[in-house]
RNA sequence: GGUCUCUUGGAUGAGUGGCUUAGUCACCGGUCUGCAAAACCGUUUACGGCGGUUCGAAUCCGCCAGAGACCUCCA
């Protein structure tokens, strides 16, 4: 099997060739969501582009385990005095048992990424339910030297992680000046250096999450779940983890030395990062207070929302632009998408309708459409070329419905195929409101309809065509008068 | 303050040394049409500022301006 991926490598800041370690099999760890409110834009992002990325490589003929976890533990709360677990504190004030609060946000986040088309991942480990293999990763460690017990809880120890390896490898971060540069600790702390991080930590009274550990009662650190969940499932070296780029630091860097000190070596192979989506050139997020759910997206509920988007239009806005460029939300360009894709939509049902001739005409290019798409994908995930793409084909598809143009049953078939392959398996794109929908006895009956439309437009009897059209469309049909007929949508 | 990134036309968004006026949306003109919608054809506007390298720069380098991300308490 021949490698031509080229993907974009934070880890060296370079596009590079996509070789697996053991090909065909390709091992894939991207950083899911903290279960403890409702899926936003931003993450929306990274689930689709790395949805594109899996799609892709199996469309290339790998086999592809991809992992993507579900963080439930951890994950102190910043504003708090008294740092606390966000879920534990959603928990608190909305009086559930924890695990009641990941359940219903788990639940409602597989129900909001449906709806995207994104596809579930191979396995998605929750770090609750790996408690026992965090604190085995603790221990390792531990063994290797690089961290140490303070009171209960556990540090990584990164001044002398740096002197043996590279800590700051994957930012960009100079150690040396970052430790210049933080200020001195009070002397109560526990961490003998600014810049450690905890790799277990000890559950002060008012935690309601804890568990069992050698060194105390409490919680694994922040970011020992990705380390541990991915060396589990994919193994010690594997190919690929993705996230947002504000993970980068000092999530990842933080991942990859845990995993270097405990195993010895590096793990990750090609390190992928998209960015953010902004809104009034700000990171939509959190704790920023401006970010929109989904499900505010496909209703429609919220002040800065003009109207309802499909989550088609969502899945399609986001692939219009490339996954390493921020993109910035505004209605404007919500309703630009939902009208490119309406326009995909239509020509993609002309499409199935069209009837070949002899030849196909010199105003047509379907030639080489498949390739050029290929080659977008291959250059790193390039899809708003891939779409641009499907837009020179649309325009071809609609001179042949217009009837200035033909094509040979043999391009037809190849059009058809590499369309449906481009849009269906891996832009992951369902253009729906079609009339070839599955209901055909419905679709007969407003075929019918408009069966006896055409005679009455025939008979220049526009009272009856008109009271056709128009009852029809208050019905939310959309009908449209074509060279020698009509075709319509819902 | 430190590190890094970005700045393209009315909106969005590709493009990294010449062959790109990318594409989408919007606008305008035309064709088609009983009307409408759609479609098709055509037109228009761009590379933050200043300097440098080069035969040639939106694309490389420097400076300036503006914006953003991260800086271990925390995605």
């Amino acid at each position: 099997m021949e490698d031509k991926l080229l993907i974009y490598n934070t880890l060296t800041r370079k596009k590079e060739l996509f070789k697996p370690l053991h090909s065909p099999n390709v091992g894939m760890y991207v950083c899911g969501p903290t279960v403890y409110g409702d899926a936003h834009l931003g993450h929306a992002r990274p689930a689709i582009t790395f949805d594109t990325l899996f799609r892709y490589l199996k469309h290339l003929g790998y086999k592809v385990r991809y992992v993507r976890n579900i963080t439930d533990v951890g994950h102190l709360e910043h504003d708090a005095d008294e740092g606390e677990d966000k879920i534990a504190k959603k928990a608190r004030l909305e009086q559930l048992e924890p695990m009641e609060v990941v359940q219903y946000y788990t639940a409602r986040y597989h129900k909001a990424m449906e709806a995207l088309n994104v596809l579930p991942p191979s396995i998605e480990p929750h770090a609750s339910g790996h408690i026992i293999e965090q604190i085995e990763f603790v221990d390792k460690i531990l063994k290797a030297g690089f961290a140490y017990e303070s009171n209960g809880s556990i540090y990584f120890d990164v001044p002398k992680y740096a002197k043996q390896f590279h800590y700051g490898e994957l930012s960009g971060r100079n150690i040396e000046e970052t430790l210049e540069n933080t200020r001195e600790l009070d002397g109560q702390d526990e961490k003998h250096h600014s810049v450690d991080f905890a790799l277990w930590k000890k559950a002060q009274p008012e935690h309601i999450m804890h568990w069992p550990s050698p060194w105390s009662e409490g919680f694994p650190g922040w970011h020992l779940e990705c380390s541990t969940m991915s060396t589990k499932y994919l193994g010690e070296e594997f190919d690929i983890h993705g996230g947002g780029m504000d993970l980068m630091f000092p999530h990842h860097e933080c991942e990859i030395a845990q995993s270097t000190a405990a195993l010895g070596h590096e793990s990750v192979h090609y390190w992928m990062h998209n960015n953010m989506i902004t809104i009034n050139g700000q990171k939509m997020g959190k704790s920023l207070g401006n970010f929109i759910t989904l499900d505010e997206f496909f209703t429609g509920s919220h002040e800065k929302l003009t109207q309802a988007y499909s989550p088609m239009t969502i899945r399609f806005f986001i692939l219009q632009a490339h996954y390493r460029s921020t993109v910035d939300f505004s209605n404007e360009a919500l309703v630009a998408a939902e009208k490119g894709l309406a326009r995909l939509t239509d020509t993609y049902n002309r499409l199935l309708r069209i009837k070949p001739s002899a030849a196909t005409s010199d105003n047509v290019s379907v030639a080489g459409l498949r390739e050029k798409c290929e080659e977008a994908m291959q250059d790193d995930l390039n899809t708003p070329i891939v779409i641009s793409h499907l837009f020179d084909a649309s325009k071809s598809i609609n001179l042949i419905t217009d009837g200035k143009a033909t094509i040979s049953e043999a391009d037809l078939a190849e059009l058809k195929s590499t369309f449906e392959m481009v849009v269906n398996d891996i832009l992951g794109l369902r253009l729906e409101g079609s009339a070839a929908g599955n209901n055909s006895a419905y679709k007969g009956a407003v075929d019918l309809l408009l069966e006896i439309r055409k005679q009455a437009k025939a008979n220049k009897d526009w009272a009856t065509s008109d009271l056709i059209r128009d009852k029809l469309a208050a019905l939310g049909f959309s009908v449209k008068d074509t060279k020698d007929g009509f075709e319509w949508s819902l």
